[in-house]
RNA sequence: GCCAGUGUAGCUCAGAGGUAGAGCAGCUGAUUUGUAAUCAGCUGGUCGGGGGUUCGACUCCCUCCACUGGCUCCA
């Protein structure tokens, strides 16, 4: 007998050899129903698998993130059964469980699958889910392994097999089809009722773009038909907070094939919302002792020789600039740093003057590849919240958790609670990318990994994502859609200076070289305006946005009275407009529900005998059921000041 | 850059080998209005650009550009 710990503590005995499954349906069938994988001493394993010592067991079921990860995984498996039925020969890559969904990568050699094709292959999906499939698990030596994906010609399973050790390879089969796989899997296809696929890509093989693009095929499953459609309606949803859909619908933003690609133009509404961000950052920036600097859009070619950056990315940038002056090349600035270094470094300095903050609102020019542009959060021309900090090596530690001090509290300020920390480190075992000794690079990683310790920053740990020169702090935060992106960065950096050679002298009057610091709290106003965007869907924090009252006269017999409100308003820095148009209120309002405009004073002939204004705030959006939320009833003036100000503090 | 898709009026979209349509927006007029769309009339498009096939192309083909979803990249 065996002893079987569960969740809640409660120990049951069991024969040696019983399956989770079957002690799913000791508890209870409607368990054994749902549950579809098992969690057996904190590893996730298939149901029908023997258990056989004492163990902790936790029965997931679609509640669970393990369980809905194992239901899609087999879900794939599902999908490439009916691929190989559909189209014989199609070889497979990997097929695992995303955050919501799976896909599998194919080679289909020389058919182009598109979007057309979905609804065949989905109702093929069907139809083999509805056999009950068993999926059954395998263990088989190497050789055997070899041996069948070689008969098969699946050489892509050959690769991967090169990477396993002889007696740690398992099969799994359902119905006609095999593959090798770790698992685990749900125990048949029967619970697999609705299926969606999303969309096709190609992906690279490995991730390698020197490799075969793969076919990558996107799908999503759920074991009720009304989940599917609650998904689906879940990402239209998401759709209307996109900030390219707000930024035009808001004019915030824009952008001209005359203009360029990539190259966001900046409305007046949206012009006025970004104005306040910087201020509001500009403003915490000199109280932390920064000294704003600006500087040129280009400089000569030699500065990013200096740097490294022409070394690096020269090839891929916007193409020199040249003057009539034979030889003469300039650059579109890709950065700010060198430029700093030269702020730096144009007189000698004291370690008295350490550490030094200069901070620039630096606009800067990359040629992304045409394929990544998106909206605001990818593109070619984007103006940083730039500043480098060159310190000691002695304040290194103390300026480097003031900067992350700084980004987690604008990141407060303007809402974001779900970001992540991530530590961006170099490639495991590439160093061929980056510049700079190994023992400045520890140096730099172990001050970036110590300090967030000591200041308790939760941080995750991500490879291959450190910058050329040095490591990073990067705050990532995710758009409407779940992507993620990096908003925020903090990085430290030994190499720059000594591109650079700079220097100040020390107590001890020797040169000694300083540490520099690159922050961007923000990221850039680009970006961050973006995700801001969706993470509010356009209805911004009061004190950024652009209107935050309209006053809505009930006919143009009241619009004095209403720029009278305006103009008192706007002493107490309330600003806004007066809707004078020669429309019903209830049009009014509409119009300014879908601007987003947080405060509707209404003013007629009740507000100008009195001397008030009728305050509605701004609803939850376009919905029925939030109609007719907002009326707050009637105030002085002086009464909704007081409120306003209370709201911004 | 790669794979797949899309591109029709300012916006959202319909249409289609015989020369383009709706709603909203805009303009004009009427309406003077009480918490999410007042009514009427009018204007508006070389159907993304270029090339080809055809008697004829917005429609079919090629190519370029832009955009969308991924991949790769991201100083």
């Amino acid at each position: 007998m065996i002893n079987i710990t569960f969740p809640d503590g409660n120990i049951r005995q069991y024969e040696s050899g019983t399956s989770a499954l079957d002690i799913a349906k000791s508890i209870s069938m409607g368990l054994a129903n749902k549950v579809l994988v098992a969690k057996v001493n904190g590893e996730v394993r298939d149901l029908m698998r023997p258990i056989d010592t004492d163990a902790s067991l936790e029965l997931l079921t679609w509640d669970s993130e393990d369980g809905k990860k194992t239901y899609w995984h087999s879900s794939a498996h599902l999908l490439a059964e009916a691929l190989e039925a559909l189209y014989p020969g199609t070889k497979f890559g990997i097929g695992p469980a995303i955050d919501a969904g799976f896909y599998y990568d194919v080679d289909m050699g020389e058919k182009s699958l598109s979007t057309n094709d979905f609804a065949k292959i989905e109702e093929k999906m069907l139809e083999l889910a509805r056999k009950k499939s068993q999926y059954t698990r395998k263990e088989v030596s190497k050789a055997d392994a070899i041996q069948y994906f070689t008969e098969k010609g699946d050489e892509y399973k050959l690769e991967l097999l090169e990477g396993l050790n002889d007696g740690d390879i398992t099969f799994y089969t359902q119905g006609d089809f095999t593959d090798l796989c770790r698992g685990p899997h749900i125990p048949n296809t029967e619970g697999i009722k609705a299926i969606k696929l999303m969309k096709v890509a190609g992906a690279y093989w490995r991730g390698d773009e020197s490799r075969k693009q793969m076919t990558r095929i996107y799908g999503i499953t759920f074991p009720k038909a009304q989940d599917l459609k609650d998904h689906l309606t879940m990402i239209e949803e998401a759709l209307k907070r996109d900030h390219r859909k707000l930024g035009q619908e808001l004019e915030l933003f824009m952008f001209s094939e005359k203009v360029g690609a990539g190259l966001p133009i900046w409305l007046p509404r949206g012009t006025a919302l970004r104005s306040r961000l910087e201020d509001f950052l500009k403003k915490e920036q000199i109280k932390r002792g920064y000294q704003p600097v600006i500087t040129p859009h280009i400089a000569n070619k030699k500065l990013y020789e200096t740097s490294g950056h022409w070394a690096k990315y020269g090839a891929d940038s916007f193409q020199p600039i040249q003057t009539p002056r034979e030889g003469e090349v300039f650059l579109l600035k890709p950065m700010n740093c060198p430029h700093h270094c030269e702020i730096y470094g144009h007189r000698p300095r004291s370690y008295k003057e350490l550490p030094l903050r200069i901070a620039e609102f630096g606009t800067v020019y990359r040629y992304e590849q045409a394929g990544e542009l998106h909206g605001l959060t990818r593109v070619r021309g984007f103006t940083q919240d730039d500043a480098h900090l060159f310190c000691t090596p002695d304040q290194l530690e103390s300026e480097f958790i003031g900067v992350v001090e700084l980004t987690t509290y604008v990141l407060k300020k303007m809402g974001f609670e779900n970001y992540t920390a991530q530590i961006s480190l170099r490639h495991q075992t590439d160093r061929s990318k980056y510049i700079g000794s190994e023992e400045l690079w520890e140096q730099a990683e172990n001050a970036i990994i110590e300090a967030t310790k000591k200041i308790g920053l939760k941080t995750t740990i991500e490879y291959d994502e450190a910058a050329f020169y040095g490591p990073k702090l990067d705050f990532m935060v995710k758009d409407a859609l779940g992507r993620s992106w990096q908003l925020g960065t903090v990085q430290v950096d030994y190499n720059l200076p000594n591109r650079f050679e700079l220097e100040y002298i020390g107590a001890d009057n020797q040169p000694h070289r300083p540490v520099m610091i690159h922050r961007a709290p923000f990221g850039s106003m680009e970006r961050f305006i973006g995700v801001l965007t969706e993470h509010c869907a356009g209805k911004f924090p009061l004190w950024m946005t652009p209107d935050q009252v309209a006053i809505l006269p009930i006919s143009d017999r009241f619009s004095d009275y209403a720029n009278g409100v305006l103009d008192q308003l706007a002493e107490h820095d309330i600003r806004g407009f007066v809707d004078e148009r020669a429309e019903k209120i209830g049009r009014k309002i509409r119009d300014t529900e879908l601007k987003r405009v947080p405060f509707m004073l209404i003013v007629g002939e009740k507000e100008v005998a009195e001397g008030r204004i009728s305050v509605r705030k701004q609803g939850g959006g376009d919905k029925e059921e939030d109609k007719g939320k907002g009326d707050m009833g009637s105030m002085t003036i002086a009464e909704f000041v007081a409120y306003f100000k209370n709201l911004i503090q």
